[in-house]
DNA sequence: CTGATTAGTGAGCAG
DNA sequence: CTGCTCACTAATCAG
């Protein structure tokens, strides 16, 4: 199945040497009817027939051969279509991935100042007071948002 | 293309007619070679050659059948992988999509704080003086964590 | 030899 | 008629 085949030689009906009747070998394929019926005259009615059966025979060789070959392409295109699938599939779960990671790293900084938002409370109004540790270039104060957003567009940049 | 093929009775050599020898039509194709041989009493060699044609012959008939089975599950079996694929771009591509919403969220949410913040650094050190209109219930104080945790740590009020 | 695959061939359908 | 597809056959390859 790996192998290649090697002497190819395969059969394909060669009448070469007897019978090269009038028309040329194979290329009575590729005339039309009405060219066909033009190397058709004073030929008994059987030869005519023997004729267009064989023109008919050499086309579906052909045909045939187009065929397989549609198959095989449409196959290779199943499995192209599928990779980009698959690199979409990867694309999209690396994206996904590092997105979850984001969530993660912003809801544990929630989580942090919820925490230390309750203890604001507990301790009293005064925020210096409670955390003296703290300057005021590390601490940012939150509202809860109300479902409206702010028009201004800033982002962070650690 | 799209029509079934109605009066499918194919060819399906079958010589019922005059010639049914000595051995089941075409049962032969299931006997080994050692059964086989069994039958080949008193057989002249021309016939014997003949008879092991057949079985090669119905055997290959065979072969070339499930050959074409083995294509048609190859590719169904393709086709489905694809429609698998695109289930999983479609639910990583809602899941993702979802995903950007919450942090695009979260993202005006920490906006919305850091311009607080920024107001909070300017107008002063006292919180509640610069935000008069707001209560502690809906104010939450955010640390930017400095990845060093807190020394003392020991109150905690659930 | 057995099983699988390929190209060629005729049957039969569809346009 | 033309083009395509199916089932069959022989040739060939692989194990």
């Amino acid at each position: 199945m790996t192998t290649e085949r090697n002497s190819k030689a395969l059969k394909v009906k060669q009448e070469c040497g007897e019978n090269v009747p009038f028309l040329s070998d194979s290329e009575l394929m590729s005339l039309s009817v009405r060219e066909l019926n033009l190397h058709l005259r004073g030929m008994s009615r059987e030869e005519i027939q023997k004729l267009k059966q064989r023109r008919r025979t050499l086309k579906n060789r052909g045909y045939a051969a187009s065929c397989r070959v549609k198959r095989v392409s449409q196959r290779e295109a199943l499995e192209q279509q599928k990779m980009e699938l698959q690199r979409e599939v990867d694309r999209l779960g690396a994206e996904n991935a590092g997105m979850r990671k984001e969530l993660e790293g912003l809801g544990a900084r929630l989580a942090a100042l919820q925490k230390f938002a309750r203890g604001l409370e507990a301790g009293g109004g005064n925020l210096l007071a409670t955390a003296p540790r703290l300057n005021t270039a590390s601490v940012i104060t939150i509202v809860k948002s109300p479902a409206q957003p702010p028009p201004q567009r800033d982002h962070e940049s650690p």
